[in-house]
This record gives C-alpha cells, sequence and structure tokens, in this order.
DNA sequence: ACAAAAAAACATGCTTGCATGCTTTTTTAT
DNA sequence: ATAAAAAAGCATGCAAGCATGTTTTTTTGT
C-alpha cells in the first residue's frame, strides 16, 4: 500500500530548499499522514479525530507520527494548509477551463464541494468557531479564500466589474447557497430532489444580476 | 438564570405519569440541566461538552447529575427533544403572527437562527453525520421539521399549494440560504456587509417564485 | 424517620506526550 | 571504494491527565 510517493514532495512544499535531497521519504510519509488525517475527519469527524487513529490509518506507529509531526496539533495545522492549498489548485483550474460561461462556473464548484476536501474544511471551520488556535489558523484562509473567489469573479466577467455590489451578491450568493445545500444534505437536512432545482435556480439568479441582462428588479426596496 | 422551571415538566415529558407531585423541583432541576448543556454546546461545541462541565454550569454536582440523566448520552438526547420542541413552538408562533408576508416570514426565520438554539442544533447535526446515536434521533426530527415547515407554508400560502414544485423551492430555498448565511458567519466564511442584500435578494425571489406575481423565468430551462 | 436529592469517593478506560531502543540511509574519512 | 560515524526514520513502552459510570455517604424535605 501507499506507492503513491513522488510528487508528494511538491505537494506538501515542506522539503528542504534543496530541490533532490535524500530524504525525500520523509517528505512522502508527511504527505501520508496528511492524507490520513483528512481521511479520519472526513470518516469520523474532526472532534473523533485521535492520534493513534490517524496513525493506523496512515500504517504508521504512533511514535513515527510524532517524529514527524511534533504534535497533534501540528499535524491539524499542516492538514488545514494542504486543504486550503487544494482549494486555491483546484480554483486557477477552474478558472482556465470556463470562461465566463455561468453553468460551467456553477456547477464547477459544485463538483468542488462533493470532494472529501469540503467535508473536511467544514469540520474545522465548525470546530475553530469554539477552538481560538484553531481559528486563529482558519480564519485568514477563510478570508483570503472569499476574497480571491471574488477576484476571480472579476476577472471571469470583465463587464460585471462596474456593478462590484451586484458582482458581490452574486458570488456570495453562490459560496453560500451551494455550501449550504451541501451542508443540509450532510446533516439531512435537505431533500436531494431539490437540490437540481435550487442549482438551476441559482444558476438563473446570478445570470439576472448580471448587468445589461434586462430583468433590473433585484434590491428594489434597497436605495 | 434558569428561573423559568415550571412548565418544564411538560416541556421534557419525563416526569412521573402523575400531575402534581411534591417533587416537582426535581423537573426543574432537569431543565436546569438541559439549558446548561445548550448553553455549554453553544459556547465550547458540542465536541467539547463534557458532563463536569455541564454540572458546574448547572451549579450541581456531577453526582446529583447522574441522579437525574442516568448517562451523559441521556442528557444530549433531552437537550435535543427540548431544543426540537423549542423549534416547532417558536414556528407555531410565527405562523400565527405574520399571515401571508413575505417578509415577515423571511426575517422572522432569521431572528429564529440568531438564537443559541441553532447553533446548538447544528453542531448536534454535524456531530450527528459522524456519531450513529445522535442520527437516529436527529434524522427523524430534522425530516419532521423540514415537512413541518412546508406544511406551514401551505398553510400560510393557500393560493400556491397549486403550485406544489414552486413552493418546495421557495421554502427551501428560503431554509438554505439562511441557514446557509447563518453558518457561514459562525464559521468566518461570511463578509458581514453581504448579509442584508442576501436576504433582500431571498425576499425578492421568494416573491418572484409565488404564481401570479409577474416574472415567469424560473427555471427557464427545465421541462 | 424515611425517602428522595445531592455530594463525594472510587475504579476504569482512553488519549496524549515523552523517552527509550532498533533499523536504515547518508555522510565522512582513510 | 569502503568502513566507520552520524543522522534520520521508525517502533514500543511508560506515566500523567481527564472523562465516564458506579457506588457510597451526606443532606434535605415531608
Amino acid at each position: 500500500m501507499a506507492t503513491e510517493a513522488k510528487q508528494a514532495v511538491t505537494r506538501t512544499g515542506a522539503a528542504k530548499a534543496e530541490p533532490g535531497r535524500q530524504s525525500l521519504k520523509s517528505a512522502a510519509t508527511r504527505a501520508r499522514l496528511i492524507d490520513a488525517t483528512i481521511r479520519c475527519i472526513v470518516q469520523h469527524g474532526y472532534a473523533n479525530t485521535v492520534t493513534p487513529m490517524v496513525a493506523a490509518e496512515a500504517g504508521l506507529s504512533r511514535g513515527a507520527m510524532l517524529h514527524h509531526f511534533v504534535s497533534g496539533d501540528a499535524l491539524i495545522r499542516a492538514t488545514i494548509v494542504e486543504l486550503h492549498e487544494r482549494r486555491l489548485k483546484a480554483f486557477r483550474r477552474a478558472s482556465q477551463a470556463n470562461l465566463g460561461d455561468v453553468r460551467s462556473m456553477v456547477r464547477d464548484y459544485w463538483q468542488q464541494l462533493q470532494k472529501p476536501g469540503f467535508i473536511a474544511f467544514q469540520e474545522l471551520a465548525m470546530a475553530a468557531r469554539t477552538d481560538a488556535a484553531l481559528a486563529e489558523i482558519l480564519l485568514p484562509l477563510q478570508s483570503e479564500f472569499t476574497q480571491r473567489f471574488q477576484a476571480l469573479a472579476g476577472q471571469l466577467y470583465p463587464d460585471w466589474v462596474q456593478e462590484s455590489e451586484r458582482l458581490s451578491l452574486a458570488m456570495a450568493l453562490s459560496q453560500i447557497l451551494m455550501e449550504g445545500i451541501q451542508i443540509a444534505s450532510l446533516t439531512g437536512a435537505m431533500d436531494k430532489q431539490l437540490v437540481e432545482p435550487l442549482l438551476d435556480f441559482l444558476e438563473m439568479s446570478v445570470v439576472a444580476l448580471r448587468p445589461g441582462q434586462g430583468n433590473d428588479s433585484t434590491m428594489s426596496n434597497e436605495q
């Protein structure tokens, strides 16, 4: 088991400054531990993810694990960074693929939310609410993500930038609604039959918020 | 703190079959423990809510607490039922207050989500994802709530019942979006400045989904 | 005085961090 | 080039801390 090691070096970015080093095996093991952590969080929840569990999932002893990560906290911290980088990477990829197509953008982000990374991130985000140490790491990343989300939108829809308020609204609506649907699905508060209609409605709403698309009834009651 | 005790007898439904007993003080203590549990879940998260903490919050010893609730599990179970009943009670109240006014309905549910009960419920819902015992209690209640949500809608907007698909969509949109906004706020993924615009947009969308309101562009690409 | 409520004491299990050896790989020196 | 030295990866074991549930003792109220 665990034969996918080479490319892991670049993934964690934790290797020494020198490129080809003797212990790139170390980086592979670190990556294996982080992957195991994500899997455990998804499967058992963050609260129930304990160090022996992660070590077993990674096929390592607890001692070996604490050799690579000084403490359980350090592991979690590295996992968060890894998740954030994956999030951004998937983002860059998406921004190159579909240019200006609302439908693709919605479906792309929806696909993103199906991956285990989102579940793990959501678990951590909820935990951070009552864990100051976690919040200190997570909150800045949340802000950075939302910010890049907006920046990407401005890049994909240049004609939209003038109406920045509507652009922000459309992006926030997309992010919040889709993540809300996914969370509700995870917690059993969502009728699966309504998912597609909701996504369709979201698409329509985003299109309607785009300038020069007719339909100017938005926020008719505010200024 | 915690002086609303008498009615707690009916609230937990766990009192003896006999109505008025000398030791209705017991019911008061039970209610105090449940309130303390909710407070702990909100403040420290479900995962970090431990029995000594709840006892201290309730001003009781751990021994006394286990006298009223055989185990920590029993306490949590009672707390869930209590939260569910509060949810439904607030619901009945809202359904009598604002009849057919979309704006009131949206703002009412939004107010509901500000109360600690929602935070506690969300904590439990997330925990239930990876806790089979919790899920067994929580999932049926989630379904019941969503169902009543729909039922209330049909009662408030009789002219809407014919178009059941649109009604379901509007209700799901309202619930998911508002809860999504609140969750995102709790986890630091929400720009506070966008909350009001989103709520305004939701109101507009729900109105647009109501039949006989003009604007028939909904889901133009489906069937 | 008697029964229920509350407190205290006890025993168990689990998680964590640290310290101790063993093996493998890389470096260094002749 | 090869053997010794150093370092890094890895595994096992141990003690402390804490949460849980049970049992026993004290208090309170009728």
